[in-house]
Parts: structure tokens; sequence; C-alpha cells
DNA sequence: CTTTAAATTAGGTATTATCCTAATTAGGAT
DNA sequence: ATCCTAATTAGGATAATACCTAATTTAAAG
């Protein structure tokens, strides 16, 4: 959960994302996007990786990286649970809401 | 948005949320709950302040903190979208999913 | 006004992040 | 094997984080 906030946290980083959503792209057609030396790009398709937000492989000589929207989910998961109702467990009556 | 997901990659930044969200507390509660010195504590609060995550108000000599739910919601409002299916707009026929 | 309790700000240090250029690896074509 | 293109890793400079202790602010109480 640290590191796929933290992989958030960048606004490159959202934007490689937000590309990838579209459809899967190479390292180059990303690095290509943006005004940086190639090499921070790929650092930030690593950090990425480590958060398990994009996933890549290889195809002839070029690297193929697609988004991982499962990843996505758990963010967004967690996030709910923050959001929702403080809830207790009541025996065999299932969640009943509380405040 | 940036600040916003800063400030959740930080585990005892989410924690202190998790405690607000039980309902508000004040500075001292707080650092007590933790093993780190006030002052770190103090830091992490004004961070989550920065991001727009919780609110503090000053009741006598001490600080109350309470969570604010709208700037998570804003993140998961973000997330949703990153997740959402790509959707085209059509002309009196409000929204039809795509792909 | 002085003291005390609550909390923050200031200042310093160690670690981590972000970016660059240069060097290296990997696969495909000549 | 050699070369070329795609991409990564290595190494280094600078900025930002995260933590600490010490000093300062703020409000209430004596």
């Amino acid at each position: 959960m640290n590191l796929l906030f933290k992989a958030l946290s960048h606004p490159v980083r959202r934007k490689i994302i937000a590309m990838l959503r579209v459809g899967p792209l190479t390292s180059g057609d990303i690095a290509a996007r943006f005004d940086m030396a190639w090499p921070t790009v790929t650092g930030h398709l690593n950090l990425l990786k480590d958060a398990g937000l994009v996933e890549a492989e290889r195809s002839g000589t070029s690297m193929r990286y697609r988004v991982n929207i499962s990843a996505i989910e758990e963010a967004l998961a967690f996030l709910m649970d923050m959001t929702a109702k403080r809830a207790v467990e009541v025996e065999d009556q299932g969640l009943r809401e509380e405040q």
C-alpha cells in the first residue's frame, strides 16, 4: 500500500497510467511523450512496476507496458474503507451501520 | 492530487487518518499512540493538513484534529476514473460504454 | 506576572527521490 | 561476428523526507 500511494504521488507516473489506460505502449513510445531523458522515464516505469501498477513484457527488441487495473482497485478499496461509515458486526444479523 | 497521494503513502499518516475516522483527537492523544517523538507526529499532521486530509481547531490549550472525508473522496474519484471504462458522449443519448 | 501544560517551530542529520549523462545489455538485421 | 535500435543499469548531483533534540509559542491556572 506504501509503494502504491507513493507511485501515484508523482504527476508523470499518473500520466503514464492514464496513457496506458488507452492501451499498451512501448517504453520508447512513453518516453517520447515526455520532455525528460529516457532513463528517467525508465525509472518511473520501474517504480510503477514495483507498486504493481504496470506490467511489462518483451516484444522483440521493444518492451510493452500495460496497466494493471487490479492494483488501482486495491487502492480504491482502501480509500472506500476509509470513507465508509463505521460498522459493528452483529452475530447472525450481518452488518449494521452506526452513527 | 500530488500532496494527497504523498500524504497517503506513509503508514503513520494512514494510521492517523484511521484513528481520526472514529472521532476527533488532540495532537497529544495522537502522539501518545505512536512510538516516536511528538514533533515528528506534528510534522505528519502538518503534511496531512497541507493535503487537505485533516483539519485542526484550537480547543483551549489543546488542538483538535478531525479527518476531512471530502479530500479522501477526491482521491477516490480520481482512482474511480482510472478504472472506469472509456466512454464516449453521444448527443441526446447520455453516455454509452465502449470496449 | 509567573508558571505549567500543550503544541509547534527551528535546526541538524541520515536516508530516499528525482533527474541527468555515460556505459551496458538484448534482440534483430546485415 | 558486427552493427543498429531499444531499453536498462550505473553513477553522481541536488532536493526533499523523516526523524531527532532544543527552543519557542500559546493559553490557562495560580
